[in-house]
DNA sequence: ATCTTAACTGTGT
DNA sequence: ACACAGTTAAGAT
């Protein structure tokens, strides 16, 4: 999402997250400190237009929003989900899907992932698409674990997987 | 238990 | 065409 998003923060004891909405819905979420230097600004898209138009009911999603990313935090499972816009190769789609389907406090290896789509030999591209996912915590990339149930890797920085799973009650 | 290495594949440049 | 990455299984130490 290059220019077309606006920025909102999601204030929580764990810090300040940023949240970034197309017209669709939730596009990205970034961590505390973790912002995404090339993506777009807020001063220059909250004249668009059609966005102030639509305003209303990106507020009502950003609430959304922040309330499943602290129900999560907190170990729970959200009831309310905003809209999620997945936008990315096929490969990152059908790998962001089954991320979705990994209940709170389950855990997946990269190679079942890999089986689960059909390439069971793109293990490591699997690890790639984990790493491009752009609305972490929502999309639970990190109940991804390397095969033998160790911690793997984490984009978003190994504390924050390590904090979530524990959060869900998942021992390494 | 830890280290090294070779296979493998999608993505960015 | 090439290098890299959130891997993995197998072999050596």
């Amino acid at each position: 999402m290059k220019n077309n998003c606006i920025e909102m923060s999601i204030p929580t004891p764990e810090g300040q997250f940023t949240a970034r909405y197309t017209k669709e819905g939730l596009a990205e979420l970034d961590f505390p400190n973790g912002h995404h230097p090339a993506r777009g600004s807020v001063a220059e898209n909250s004249k668009d237009r059609d966005f102030s138009r639509r305003l209303p009911q990106i507020k009502k999603w950003h609430r959304a929003t922040q309330s499943a990313l602290k129900t999560i935090l907190a170990g729970k499972v959200p009831r309310k989900f905003p809209p999620l816009v997945i936008a990315g190769s096929e490969f990152q789609k059908s790998v962001w899907r089954q991320l979705r389907k990994i209940s709170r406090g389950k855990t997946k290896s990269y190679g079942e992932i890999a089986k689960a789509i059909g390439r069971p030999k793109a293990v490591r591209a699997v690890g790639g698409a984990c790493g491009a996912n752009p609305i972490p915590v929502l999309v639970p990339c990190h109940r991804v674990l390397a095969a033998n149930k160790k911690i793997g890797g984490f984009s978003g920085g190994l504390d924050w997987k390590r904090r979530l799973l524990a959060r869900e009650g998942v021992k390494l």
